[in-house]
RNA sequence: GGCCCCAUCGUCUAGAGGCCUAGGACACGGCCCUUUCACGGCCGCGACAUGGGUUCGAAUCCCAUUGGGGUCACCA
């Protein structure tokens, strides 16, 4: 049995992508699985959209999902050309390739001809003069190369689909290997690289279904071995039904902006001026599905309508590394998405999905990503975290939000803190309900609603157990959680005020909203130096 | 539109001709717990897209219809 060689190959466009972590894990897992090697290879042809930047995004995002590669030098494709061309002109030269010159905007005519038509476009070699070619090089042209494709019918095996796959003489045509500005296209450079990396098993989204017929033919033609083929199923929008998309976030983040203006009764220009960006702009967007805004054009149109970061749908997985998810969870929740064990297993360790994984349970309906049940994966991980997993991964999660106060605790106080919110669901979660014990004193914010349903409503009954309550901690010696407990109970019994009239008020003075952690531990967390004066200064906004 | 892929609860799925009165998880509803938000416990609701075959027998095999998705670049 020879080893199984299976590869990530990324484009460097950006940080990456749910669907592109899929793909990466399951190549990943088949790896690991039988003892084979995992690959990585970066696609970088596009010199337009590629970045060194994005490179290094790329491979932040896999390492932190411990996908680990087997090759200790990545392979850059744009380091390669000298290998390329040497393969492309052999191919000329034995005319299975030839120079093709026509012009972009040639080619889209001809193509929105073929729409006009209601024709399918195929491209057809024209008949090249000399003179004609002398024309073109003087006008400047470049030529492409184009690989002059056999005509046949190609057939493949999926072991995803577990099909044979036809595709018929009809649909091929002489597609273009290496483009005017020297670099090989896509479908030359992985059959050429996946054939010199030694790679067996190719798995890869549905959307590539199709350009197999070109790389086979590819194959075919260089004399390369034919790797396995898997088409994974196409991970979909729950929303809309479509594939995932980075739009998505800047769909929701319109479609909150329209809610904001038709139930508080504003116009484009009240969302401009606090905004800062024009009307005109703004207009655009919000009546155009295909215009979106710039990432930082979002930020301030969400501050105005009210959206925060983890209002948005998570596209890529930066996304979900910066609203606290544990990457055990997601590739967990990922897996799930086009594979299954069996026998109603759902949550698994990074190890029982190797020990687990085989192709031939590959799932070929395209699911529809749900956040829901992700969440749900993520209590369960967190409520079983050993205390140093914990703390490891909420360092984590303020490494990526550096602006988070938490960021001030020590290690100890964020034990605490993950101890006082046991049951949380995800670290963005508790990050909310607890930043406001490291924001001072005197820039507490306080919602307004909460204010007048806690603490003004019902003759400011709220205000008079919270000065009451007041003058007891005062007094208080025993500042621990516990002696707190104690205290402010027998108080209620005194009194005969019910817990929750104590302790929403006090909840309000000290947070500046109805919701934070335990009230006891709260209390004890704080010290009474902080509770005193947050509680005073509470006292002065409620007048 | 051409071509290709897919089709079990709202969602992710289990199901390889009799184990199916179709199982699990999430979501949802009810009750319980509770100082807020969460968490947790118990109970419940809920699906084989349709029509033809094949077979003693079909969620499982075949065909058609319908529906969904993908793809038609000098982007990967």
């Amino acid at each position: 049995m020879s080893t199984i060689v299976t590869r990530f190959a990324p484009s460097p466009t950006g940080y990456l992508h749910v669907g592109g972590a899929r793909t990466a894990l399951f190549n990943w897992l088949l790896a690991r699985n039988t003892d084979g090697k995992f690959l990585l290879r970066i696609e970088d042809t596009d010199l337009a959209r590629s970045t060194e930047d994005a490179t290094r995004q790329l491979l932040e995002d896999l390492k932190w999902l411990g996908l680990s590669w087997d090759n200790p030098e990545l392979v850059y494709q744009s380091k390669r050309l000298d290998i390329y061309n040497k393969i492309i002109d052999q191919m000329v030269a034995d005319g299975k390739a030839y120079e093709a010159w026509e012009t972009k905007d040639e080619l889209e005519q001809l193509q929105k001809a073929a729409e006009r038509a209601k024709r399918p476009f195929r491209y057809v070699k024209p008949n090249y003069t000399a003179d004609k070619i002398q024309q073109y090089k003087d006008e400047g042209r470049r030529a492409v190369i184009r690989f002059a494709m056999p005509v046949k019918e190609y057939k493949f095996r999926d072991i995803a689909l577990d099909k044979e796959v036809t595709i018929s003489p009809y649909e091929v045509q002489d597609f273009v290997i290496r483009k005017t500005d020297g670099m090989p296209t896509y479908h030359f450079g992985v059959v050429v690289d996946d054939a010199e990396m030694g790679v067996t098993h190719v798995l890869r989204g549905l959307e590539h279904l199709l350009n197999t017929v070109n790389h086979i033919a590819l194959q075919e033609a260089l004399g390369y071995a034919r790797p396995t083929y898997a088409h994974l199923s196409v991970m979909l929008n729950p929303e809309n039904g479509e594939k995932l998309s980075k739009r998505d976030r800047d769909r929701r983040i319109r479609k909150r902006a329209q809610e904001w203006m038709r139930s508080t009764k504003k116009t484009v220009a009240d969302l401009a001026t606090p905004s800062g960006l024009t009307e005109s702009r703004l207009n655009d967007w919000l009546t155009t599905d295909t215009i979106q805004l710039d990432l930082s054009e979002q930020p301030k149109v969400m501050a105005v309508v009210g959206l925060k970061e983890y209002d948005l749908p998570e596209i890529m997985i930066h996304d979900f590394r910066k609203n606290g998810y544990a990457p055990e969870v997601l590739n967990n929740f990922l897996a799930l998405q086009g594979w299954s064990p069996g026998n109603d297993l759902e949550q698994m360790t990074m190890q029982q999905m190797v020990e687990k994984f085989s192709t031939d349970r590959l799932v070929s309906s395209n699911p529809k990503f749900n956040r829901e049940k992700l969440k749900s994966f993520s209590t369960d991980w967190f409520a079983k975290a050993s205390p140093e997993k914990l703390l490891a991964t909420i360092k984590d999660f303020l490494q990526a939000n550096p602006a988070s106060p938490l960021n001030q605790a020590t290690d100890e106080q964020l034990v605490h803190l993950l101890k006082m919110n046991e049951g949380f669901r995800i670290l963005s979660e508790l990050e909310e309900k607890s930043r406001f014990f490291f924001i001072p004193a005197d820039q507490i914010a306080y919602d307004t609603a909460s204010i007048d349903k806690v603490l003004v409503k019902n003759d400011r009954q709220g205000v008079t157990a919270l000065k009451q309550v007041r003058d007891l901690l005062a007094v208080q010696n025993d500042w621990s959680a516990a002696g707190l407990e104690t205290a402010v109970k027998s108080f209620c019994e005194q009194t005969g005020l019910a817990l929750g009239k104590v302790a929403q008020p006090l909840r309000v003075a000290l947070s500046g909203s109805a919701v934070s952690p335990p009230i006891f531990d709260s209390l004890a967390f704080l010290g009474r130096e902080q509770t005193l004066s947050r509680i005073d200064r509470c006292l002065t906004v409620v007048g």
